[in-house]
RNA sequence: GGCUCCAUCGUCUAACGGUUAGGACGCCAGGUUUUCAUCCUGGAAAUCGGAGUUCGAUUCUCCGUGGAGUCACCA
């Protein structure tokens, strides 16, 4: 199907109308990888061709999606800038009889210039989905300019596609209707037809169309909240396409070796937020401590200022518990991790440090670990060195029973991390401060 | 409604016409240093329905049903 003398033209052509969508998303991550995996040639082309919806924040925010994402371009199109190329070809349409001027148009700034209709069957045959054959005669002689000077989006899309050699049309599955009506349109003007892929759409969990309804739509509100380009191309990637292995995690240059059009999906696919969160929190695990800071921002450089020491150990903490930097911020605003730079003040009440033993028992097994404790050799303390001192007795005297009150007169809080990653955080005097306020409770 | 496309666990998906229909997310249970998180192990969970072709259909054909897209002087 790839003639290895062709060189591969693709392009990705969006509309500036709205901030970029994850849809398009993947649009242009199939288009990229397929670029890159045939050493092609990958175009991003804006079709602002609509100048009352098109707006200069939305071309941003599509460039800026780009960006982020490193999904770089070899060269980039405004249709706007093009219109004496479409001017051209509309003439020559006029001139050879294929398309003749209508009616004036609504803005009554000329007249609207329609396609003849040849009225035939168009049958093409897409690389996902097979033949397809739909006779165009209902279209009538549809509008392609309104008028010499402001051609329309059908007109425009296989002007440039025939103008720029694109070889591979890879486009969302609500374009396949217009696919016809293009293929008659571009024979008209003498441009060779490229290949078709159609890409089954995203849906929303109720099976609609994404929406807004259903959390960000946006490219660039997935980069608030902290998903990781990584993670989001290998999730979209993998809704619509599959290498047929077992593996879920995929890096962009693994996605480009693997690609292929044929394995493409034909039907539709739901966007399901959770694996994508899996996915997010897998390339966090993969990050670097120093990458790891740099990621989290600005909330966990106001905890450094807190207390470095502490804050540099909380590290692996935060990367075991969260999927991503919004989920880290909710966590400090919660005050998760408060009682590490404060002493908790949850347990006014003596109840709450038991759960399931008795206050006089509490209290000795507490006397027991400050004692313990107390000997500790501070060179070597740290998470084990705890345990060590005092796994005997816990599992002597029952895990809950000891453990608990420690890891809550520690924290204050019902949900934290083991009493030995908290002592070996908090440090040693701390530790039996802490303990020291807790057994008070008692007297 | 016309036209077009699609149809495997809840979701993303795998399976030269021959598999106990596999994996992943999520869910449930158990375990790992009480709790949370992580991690490990296990479990429940699917071929839309009906004909046909075939020794044999998830797979091929037809019909039905369901879903989606599209029918602009938007893209």
């Amino acid at each position: 199907m790839l003639h290895e003398s062709q060189s591969v033209v693709v392009r990705m052509a969006p509309s500036p109308t709205g901030l970029f969508h994850v849809g398009s998303l993947r649009t242009a991550i199939f288009n990229y990888l397929f670029a890159k995996k045939h050493n092609g040639t990958f175009i991003l082309r804006i079709e602002d061709t609509d100048k009352e919806r098109s707006r200069a924040e939305y071309e941003q925010n599509i460039l800026d999606s780009f960006a982020w994402l490193e999904l770089s371009y070899d060269a980039l199109y405004r249709q706007s800038e093009r219109t004496t190329i479409y001017k051209k070809y509309l003439e020559i349409l006029i001139d050879q009889g294929k398309a003749y001027y209508g009616e004036e148009n609504k803005e009554g700034t000329g007249r609207v210039i329609r396609f003849k209709n040849p009225g035939t069957t168009i049958s093409f045959t897409d690389i996902i989905l097979g033949d397809i054959t739909v006779d165009i005669t209902d279209l009538g002689d549809f509008v392609i300019a309104r008028d010499i000077e402001n051609p329309l989006y059908h007109f425009t899309v296989i002007v440039d596609d025939g103008d720029m050699g694109v070889t591979h049309v890879i486009r969302g599955q609500d374009h396949i209707s217009n696919t016809p009506r293009q293929i008659a349109l571009l024979e008209a003007c003498g441009f060779q037809r490229p290949q078709y892929a159609h890409l089954p759409l995203i849906l929303a969990p109720d099976k609609t169309k994404l929406s807004k309804r259903y959390g960000a739509v946006a490219v660039t509100g997935y980069r608030e909240d902290g998903y990781t380009r990584e993670a989001l191309i290998n999730f979209m990637a993998l809704i619509g396409w599959n290498p047929g292995t077992d593996q879920e995690v995929f890096s962009v240059d693994e996605l480009i070796d693997m690609f292929s059009l044929e394995k493409a999906q034909k039907s539709a696919g739901v966007f399901n937020k959770e694996k994508l969160d899996w996915l997010n929190k897998a390339w966090l695990g993969k990050l670097s401590d120093e990458a790891f800071i740099e990621y989290l921002g600005s909330d966990y450089t106001e905890l450094v200022r807190r207390d470095a020491r502490i804050t540099s150990s909380l590290i692996p903490l935060i990367k075991e518990r969260i999927h991503t930097r919004r989920e880290f911020i909710e966590l400090i605003r919660d005050g998760e991790f408060e009682y590490f730079y404060t002493l908790p003040t949850a347990y006014t009440a003596a109840e709450s440090i038991w759960k399931t033993s008795t206050a006089e028992k509490t209290e000795v097994h507490i006397q027991e670990i400050i004692r313990r404790l107390n000997q500790a050799d501070e060179s070597q303390w740290n998470k084990d060195y705890v345990k060590s001192l005092l796994w005997d007795y816990a599992e002597q005297e029952g895990k809950g029973d000891v453990l608990w009150p420690l890891r809550f007169i520690l924290s204050g809080r019902d949900k934290s991390p083991d009493p030995f990653t908290l002592c070996e955080i908090l440090g040693k005097d701390e530790v039996l401060r802490r303990l020291e306020y807790g057994r008070a409770l008692f007297i």
